[in-house]
RNA sequence: GCCGGUGUAGCUCAGUUGGUAGAGCAACUGAUUCGUAAUCAGUAGGUCCGCAGUUCGAGUCUGCGCACCGGCACCA
């Protein structure tokens, strides 16, 4: 005799064992009508799960996010069914949910076309309104591989052999389609919302580049249509941050065809570029570091004692002269070490801190390539501290401070923390990584933040602390490090002397703030939708006259803004004022001023922000008393 | 690197079954001198990504490259 207790404390009596589904039609028709799933003492399950005994019972809906969750992946079900109705001999793999939809790899003697999946989003359609009800039934697992190999689905099969002997798995049936699953599903097919098949691509078996390469069909699904075009809304807007897209709009940057993952700066693009590098070298200043430069084309006799020969050398771009080997520097880490062992070091001159704008190329892979995010040429705010491993719990705690306060002023506010652990494949003993995550972790503690782990994520010679900023539209984008690294120093026999008069190794720390300015600069770009705070826009103000007649002051007025130290350009094109104010405004200029008669007799000018703000006319006193409360970075 | 897609004017794009390459915006010239998001008219602008091939003839068809886009894998 179940009591059935729902979410409000509420308790329901039955005299005989109930489904969930029946538990939702007794609290009301509507709520049985939306009832896609159950949760029952804490587990989720279907609506045709029969409840025996006294338990906690929550209906699930589409609007919770286990609803729509299981929704997502009864949609990626209701794609195997359309596929394997479409095309028999295509084998099922796996169709997981992932954000705002799902996705289903797919082996198949030939390639998806465009027009295919048309194809196979209209017949899911066709499935979703035929209503067919979806069933679960169970099957030891001995007897699942049987019957999956039988079917001709060996992915399949595969998949079950490695989960333990023994185990009863759970299998799913709609129509014809039988799918391994968990679960749970919706009850029947015309309960799915709206869905649409978004992208088709590649993807390795088990994510393994060495496997064979299935074909992913990527789709989104929603409670309802208004959610699902609210979502194709938010796509078409994230597109239009595009760093790409904006940096041809306002004439930042450019690539092409012969210097592929190269960046060709333009002057605006190269102002920002400016701004930020001489706010990054005022930290490292404050901080304590010293700037250093080293050699871009370096003998690959180096970079074999370094390691990196080794490990990366498909990634590292060569030159050879006069029948020597040099090759790009793929990172600046072993030309600070021959900075710091170009004299005997003492314990006294610990923490060494050096700073450099490293500019590094990697040969990255074709696919990798991004835009300005990811590219073959790239700077880092790349810095080396070498420390003794008592200092590195300090040194980590104050990197961390000054790494904060640098992604606030550039706008970043929500910052993720993440201490990324030993990977499989690594150097170095078990005790040794206990204490340098420790360090790791005392160090954040110290600085009260809370942080989130990564298993096996960390570089193959340390754990990393990792710093991910989320961006205006809640993407989030891995930028700064530290990581300790007992290994590089021991390699290229980097050594200081401490107070015994004895030679040890120092441990050096690799960090970065911003990680590279070229995949920073996009960043910044796509958060700030081009909108670039004062300090940053590459053209802070815009003068513009209405007729000739105020064209001689129009450029008096910019030449006092520039003498000021601020970034400003004059219009004196003979185009309608309207005509200037839209172009400005699209290019994102922060202050417009125009100059009319008016404003020449009274020695004013108007001030309009690009946001469309009317601040009116005021005096060039006024308006740099203003534009000096514009926020700008303070010191440390 | 792998799978799929795309490559035409500075930009955004159109171009039928193979038959002399187009539009809008931008640019340039002229007119207009105007008060807060597009004034009007005219002119000019192309190795149709590259190289081979098929064909009387290729932007269009075939092959091989390259680059870019979306994923996957990679990211010291």
């Amino acid at each position: 005799m179940p009591v059935i207790t729902l979410p409000d404390g509420s308790e329901r009596r039955f005299d005989h064992p109930v489904t969930v589904g029946e538990v939702a039609s007794d609290i009301g028709a509507g709520l049985a009508k939306a009832a896609l799933a159950g949760r029952v003492d804490g587990r989720l399950v279907d609506l045709s799960r029969v409840i025996g005994n006294d338990a906690q019972v929550a209906i699930v809906t589409s609007r919770d996010d286990d609803g729509l969750e299981i929704l997502r992946h009864s949609t990626a079900h209701l794609l195997g069914q359309a596929v394997k109705d479409l095309f028999p001999e295509a084998q099922v793999t796996i169709g997981p949910v992932v954000d705002n939809g799902f996705y289903y790899d797919f082996a198949y003697s030939r390639s998806f076309t465009p027009e295919d999946v048309a194809a196979i989003e209209a017949r899911m359609q066709e499935l979703a309104a035929q209503d067919l009800p979806v069933t679960r039934s169970e099957m030891p697992r001995e007897e699942a591989i049987a019957f999956f190999r039988d079917m001709g689905e060996e992915y399949k099969a595969r998949i079950i052999e490695d989960i333990p002997a023994g185990e009863t798995l759970s299998l799913y049936r709609q129509g014809e389609f039988i799918d391994l699953c968990r679960g749970p599903h919706v009850p029947s097919t015309g309960k799915l919302g709206a869905f649409k098949l978004t992208k088709l691509a590649g993807a390795y078996w088990r994510g393994d580049a060495s496997n064979e390469m299935l074909q992913r069909i990527y789709g989104t699904a929603w409670a309802d249509k208004k959610a699902l075009k609210a979502y194709l809304r938010q796509l078409e807007e994230a597109e239009k941050r595009d760093h790409r897209r904006i940096g041809k709009q306002l004439d930042l940057f450019h690539v092409q065809e012969e210097a592929p993952g190269m960046v060709f700066w333009h002057a605006k693009g190269w102002s920002i570029w400016n701004t930020v590098e001489q706010y990054m070298r005022r930290v490292y200043v404050e901080c304590g570091y010293q700037e250093v430069r080293t050699p871009q084309v370096v003998d690959v006799s180096l970079w074999k004692r370094s390691g990196h020969w080794g490990n990366y050398k498909e990634h590292m771009f060569f030159t050879e002269s006069e029948k020597r080997e040099y090759a790009l520097k793929p990172m600046n880490c072993p030309g600070h070490v021959q900075i710091f062992n170009h004299a005997l070091r003492s314990y006294r001159d610990l923490p060494l801190r050096y700073g450099e704008f490293g500019a590094c190329h990697r040969n990255e892979t074709s696919g990798a390539l991004h835009g300005i995010m990811r590219v073959r040429g790239f700077t880092q705010d790349d810095g080396h501290i070498f420390c003794t491993e008592g200092q590195i719990e300090e040194e980590v705690a104050t990197f961390h401070e000054q790494a904060m306060k640098v992604y606030a002023d550039f706008g970043f506010d929500d910052v993720a923390v993440k201490i990324a652990l030993r990977p499989d494949v690594r150097l170095g003993s078990d005790e040794d990584w206990d204490k340098a995550e420790d360090t790791l972790r005392n160090a954040l503690r110290r600085c009260g933040v809370e942080w989130e782990e990564l298993p096996g994520e960390g570089a193959f010679y340390s754990p990393k602390v990792e710093y991910h900023l989320k961006d205006a539209i809640g993407r989030a984008w891995q930028v700064g490090t530290i990581q300790a690294d007992y290994h590089m120093p021991l390699k290229l026999d980097a050594e200081y002397v401490d107070e015994h008069s004895e030679r040890q190794t120092p441990v050096m720390l690799h960090r970065a703030i911003l990680g590279s300015l070229e995949r920073f600069i996009g960043i910044l770009i796509e958060h700030h939708e081009g909108r670039f705070p004062f300090w940053l826009a590459p053209i802070q103000i815009s003068v513009m006259n209405i007729t000739d007649r105020q064209a001689a002051y129009a450029e008096e007025v910019r030449e006092i803004l520039r003498k000021q130290g601020l970034r400003a350009v004059s219009d004196l094109r003979n185009e309608k004022i309207g005509f200037k104010i839209r172009e400005h405004t699209l290019q994102r200029i922060p202050f417009l001023l125009v100059v009319g008669d008016r404003e020449a007799e009274d020695r004013t000018v108007a001030v309009r922000t690009r946001a469309g703000e009317d601040l009116g006319s005021m005096s060039l006193e006024t308006l740099l008393m203003r534009l000096s409360e514009e926020p700008v970075p303070s010191a440390f």
